[in-house]
DNA sequence: GTTAAACAGGACTATTTTAACCCTATTATC
DNA sequence: GATAATAGGGTTAAAATAGTCCTGTTTAAC
């Protein structure tokens, strides 16, 4: 169905959120999820997994929470994609090429790629900076 | 995770077989099933839907198959991507608003649509024709 | 006109992926 | 030491995808 998945979403959100409170804020799970209305469980896989790309930045303990963990010009919406669901795989050979069975026959599999490479070129061309200003104008 | 269906995959497989053999050739299922190697029953959905979208005929009854709806350069890969996965929706409310459980708190909709939008421009912009002469070149 | 080979399509089942939840550490403030 | 937070493994639930089955309908060939 070529949908981005829902814990991207909340990632997204996530980095926009602590953004726009500015790098000092340090932020919880539980204010994020209170503010933007989800699960506090699943967001907190995705802070997990952002901390571990160095988008976000986490403190420990009492009073701790995330805050981003780059400038926003310097997060783009690919890499959070990244952080989120890993390596992109627009086709199922692209994770093993086992995974297809006709691996072996397929022509198809060259311009697959190639156009995998436009969406992140796409993806890749937003900021986090960037898609602030959108959001706001 | 971004991932095409493998449905959409036989789609376009089919399309290109379908397309080597000209126009005037008719070609069952069962012999596109058995070139290219997979489950017959289910290519034969995927061979539906592209006939409901005028991407293929049809031609009923002993000695029936499918033959090509259009000339090559009249089919995109978006066409085929939506005679087989229907509207893309690369963000839930997409479907319906309600799909989403923070839809009117919801700020990065807009970029998300574009997005959508400029991915389908992606593939709107690999006709079959084209795509034949990138497999064989 | 009967048979057989093909498309048409509804309904069902199985598999895989995604989403959500639970529970136990660990860390650091008070 | 109590508490409020992150860290993360493991399990369960829900949804989407993939695949199968079965029953029609059409039509060429005999
Ligand atoms: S059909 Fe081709 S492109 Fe698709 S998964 Fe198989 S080998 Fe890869
Ligand atoms: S988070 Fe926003 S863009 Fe994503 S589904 Fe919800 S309303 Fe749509």
């Amino acid at each position: 169905m070529l949908q981005v998945s829902r814990k991207f979403e909340y990632g997204l959100h996530a980095v926009t959120y602590l953004a726009t409170k500015g790098l000092g804020r340090v932020v919880t799970v539980k204010e994020m999820a209170d503010e933007m209305g989800f699960s506090q469980e699943f967001l907190s896989k995705a802070m997990q997994s952002l901390k571990r790309a160095g988008i976000a930045a986490s403190v420990q303990g009492v009073k701790g929470g995330y805050t981003l963990g780059k400038s926003t010009d310097n997060i783009t919406v690919a890499d959070i994609a990244l952080a989120i669901e890993g390596k992109p795989h627009l086709v199922r050979c692209g994770v093993k090429a086992d995974r297809c069975e006709i691996f072996s026959s397929c022509h198809h599999r060259g311009y697959m790629n190639t156009l995998q490479h436009k969406i992140q070129v796409l993806l890749a061309a937003t900021t986090v900076h960037s898609l602030l200003k959108e959001i706001v104008g």
